[in-house]
RNA sequence: UGGGGAGUCGCCAAGCUGGUUAAGGCAGCGGAUUUUGAUUCCGCCAUACGAGGGUUCGAAUCCUUCCUCCCCAG
């Protein structure tokens, strides 16, 4: 009897070689797939995809599976980076790798692999699926400081249906001890940062390739000038690196924030202190809601829930759970809620999906 | 022009009854953390104290001249 063949989405970094190398040595059909979805449109100072390529090429070779490489850059562009693009225009803070996992990764990917005969994918990601009763359960990964399934709360249950996520009950510790153990010279390789596929960069320069710079004042709570901006786009709610507001004689020596924008008469609202009211909001609204678990959460429940990622999930309860909007207020005041990012909702350890913030 | 006050790192700001290496904060830069953007954490950041003379074993700290700024008078 066949085996049943799996396409992995090998980056060439360490967590998705060892995904691949874990699927193989279970006996599953192997076949890895790179994707370049981001043409470099800059000197190759950043572009690491090429080296990446390479990397996937010698795992490949090691483990003894099959390569391919997929180019979605187009799909890219027109489903996440445009997207992303529109939300900063609009003051707001985009999360593209929430997008790009719904929309490529899930999507595009899962098409593609399914052409080429594949029952499933897996990737490298820190989280975990489980079967529970009709559906299927997105989980937090074991390793809690690496669980990304924050990124992964839009996926749908037929998503869900053909992934397999082989790092999910292993720390990354063990991942590395595991690629260095099997020989996959990239055990070492420094995690990734920055947007998916298009790496990590000096970001205002980069957003200022793709958004106009129109300067304006920043403005205190009480009205007082206190700086200038280069433009509301370049900043995000909770930022204090860029801000450049120092030593007023008429202030304490603390740090400033952005905490707020007026687009209409293109202010940055800034606030002094990292604890300032401004910066801390108890209660949400968000919208284009998706829940992964395949029902909207239940009002008389509390909840986990994050409004970025890498923070811990905070007690709240649902106020108002309709199709087009979800109303949720926390226990305590969370610090920095900013629209665009992702609201994302738990009950201890399974995710059920969430909406972008309001 | 008189009288008073002040000039210390890009910005605030200690020190100024003289004593080895000039606090701290903000900003900035670098790094750690991080598959968003932030936050956070760690490190770096004035041989120099408006300028020139003195006094002294020794001065940012005392004296003096000049320069600049502020306030009050006119």
């Amino acid at each position: 009897m066949a085996s049943e063949r799996i396409v992995v989405g090998m980056s060439g970094g360490v967590d998705s070689s060892v995904a691949a190398l874990l699927l193989k040595r279970q006996g599953y059909e192997v076949v890895g797939l790179f994707m370049k979805n981001w043409e470099d449109d800059d000197d190759d100072e950043y572009c690491s995809t090429r080296e990446d390529l390479i990397d996937c090429a010698s795992v490949a070779e090691v483990i003894g599976i099959d390569l391919e490489v997929v180019n979605f850059s187009a799909d890219y562009k027109e489903r996440v980076f445009s997207a992303f693009l529109a939300e900063y225009s609009a003051g707001r803070t985009p999360n593209p790798d929430v997008l790009c996992n719904a929309e490529i990764k899930f999507k595009a990917f899962l098409d593609h692999a399914v052409a080429l005969g594949a029952q499933r994918i897996a990737t490298g990601h820190y989280a975990r699926v489980r079967k529970a009763g009709g559906g299927i359960e997105l989980l937090k990964a074991m390793d809690a400081t690496k669980d990304q399934s924050y990124f992964l709360h839009r996926l749908t249950q037929a998503q869900l249906a053909r992934v397999v996520f082989p790092l999910g009950e292993l720390r990354k510790t063990e991942v590395r001890r595991l690629a260095k153990e099997a020989g996959l010279h990239n055990f070492a390789k420094r995690d990734s940062t920055g947007i998916c596929f298009i790496g990590e960069r000096p970001f205002r320069e980069f957003l200022g390739r793709y958004l106009p710079k129109q300067p304006g004042p920043m403005r205190t709570p009480e009205g007082r000038v206190v700086g200038e901006h280069i433009g509301l786009s370049f900043y995000t709610i909770g930022q204090r690196k860029g801000v450049g507001i120092g030593g007023r004689k008429d202030s304490a020596g603390q740090p400033w924030y952005a905490a707020g924008k007026n687009l209409e008469r293109n202010e940055l609202i800034v606030v002094q202190g990292h604890d300032h009211p401004l910066l801390l909001r108890e209660r949400l609204s968000a919208q284009d809601l998706a829940w992964t678990s395949g029902t909207p959460p239940d009002p008389r429940l509390v909840y986990g829930g994050k409004t970025r990622y890498r923070q811990a999930d905070a007690p709240c309860r649902v106020a108002q759970a309709g199709a087009a909007e979800l109303k949720v207020e926390f226990d305590a005041p969370q610090w920095a809620v900013t629209p665009g990012q992702s609201v994302v909702l738990y009950r201890d350890e399974v995710c059920l999906g969430g909406g972008v913030i309001q």
